[in-house]
DNA sequence: ATGACGTCCTGCCTGC
DNA sequence: TGCAGGCAGGACGTCA
């Protein structure tokens, strides 16, 4: 995905930049922001977590949380990038030095964008608190484990803390703990190291899949291009309350955690 | 240190 | 059929 706007906006310079929602923009102001990006190029995209991080020539870092609904739309040519705001949601147009649009779509406008400049990535406190890169390869089964001693003690909500893991929201941590058949209400120092190495082995192999597949999209995701993801159709337990579970049969069950849904098999996963 | 809860915002779903 | 109200969701701040 990120690859996606690498490709489509990659060396692009930002000639102009506009917003119908300034509230978008947490660090700094909106304003400071513009003024202080406008003519910066765009020298590299990456991801960390669930972030999306725009390097920037001179030294500076556009990070771009996409919560539920947000994400980059390639837009063409257009006579203002001012014309496509409130259209499809999109809440911030930058127009590129190729002519092209680059729109930041957030239907429900909870996204988080803040604008760092330094040329250390380290130090912008919000990538800083980050946990690990699940999909590393260097992050081993050994590295999960010594993780597993702090933070909150149900397993699920111990996924989706990023302070630990990085990128895991409430549909892969609930589609993690059906593959490795453990009740998301476990604590995490009840688990023996079978369960965890389940637990472990999941994770990786429904994220990898995930990424394959280009993301679930059970709401409305779309890439840069507004496809939708094609994960959807792998779904085993999210929102799918009251089917059959695909391994037992027995019907999924929904279950409020916290505020957040927690779907689950009661026999596979007890 | 952990957890519960409210907040943000919109579209969809439910119920009358 | 139409409308009002409820609800979900990631991270953060506040209060136990």
């Amino acid at each position: 995905m990120v690859g996606d706007l690498r490709t489509r906006a990659g060396k692009r310079k930002l000639v102009e930049i506009w917003t119908d929602e300034e509230k978008l923009f947490h660090h700094p102001s909106f304003s400071v922001f513009r003024e202080k990006a406008k003519g910066s190029q765009i020298t590299g995209v990456k991801r960390r977590g669930k972030i999306i991080v725009m390097e920037l020539k001179p030294s500076a870092f556009l990070l771009f949380h996409p919560k539920m609904t947000g994400h980059f739309l390639i837009l063409g040519p257009a006579a203002s990038g001012r014309d496509y705001l409130g259209d499809r949601s999109i809440h911030l147009v930058f127009l590129l030095d190729n002519g092209y649009h680059l729109g930041w779509s957030d239907q429900r406008k909870f996204s988080r964008i803040e604008y760092w400049p330094t040329d250390d990535p380290n130090g912008i406190p919000w990538l800083a608190g980050l946990g690990r890169e699940p999909l590393a390869d260097d992050f081993g089964f050994s590295d999960f484990r010594k993780l597993m001693v702090r933070g909150p003690s149900r397993i699920k909500s111990w996924l989706m803390d990023q302070r630990f893991i990085a990128g895991i929201g409430n549909i892969y941590a609930s589609e993690i703990l059906w593959r490795a058949k453990i009740d998301p209400e476990r604590s995490i120092k009840e688990l023996s190291v079978g369960e965890q190495r389940r637990i472990f082995i999941a994770m990786k192999e429904i994220l990898r899949q995930a990424v394959a597949d280009r993301g679930t999209s059970v709401a409305e995701f779309r890439d840069i291009e507004d496809r939708p993801g094609n994960y959807a159709v792998r779904l085993k337990t999210y929102r799918k309350n009251g089917r059959p579970c695909r391994r037992c049969q027995e019907p999924i069950r929904r279950k409020m955690t916290g505020g957040r849904s927690t779907y689950y098999c009661l026999l596979c996963q007890s």
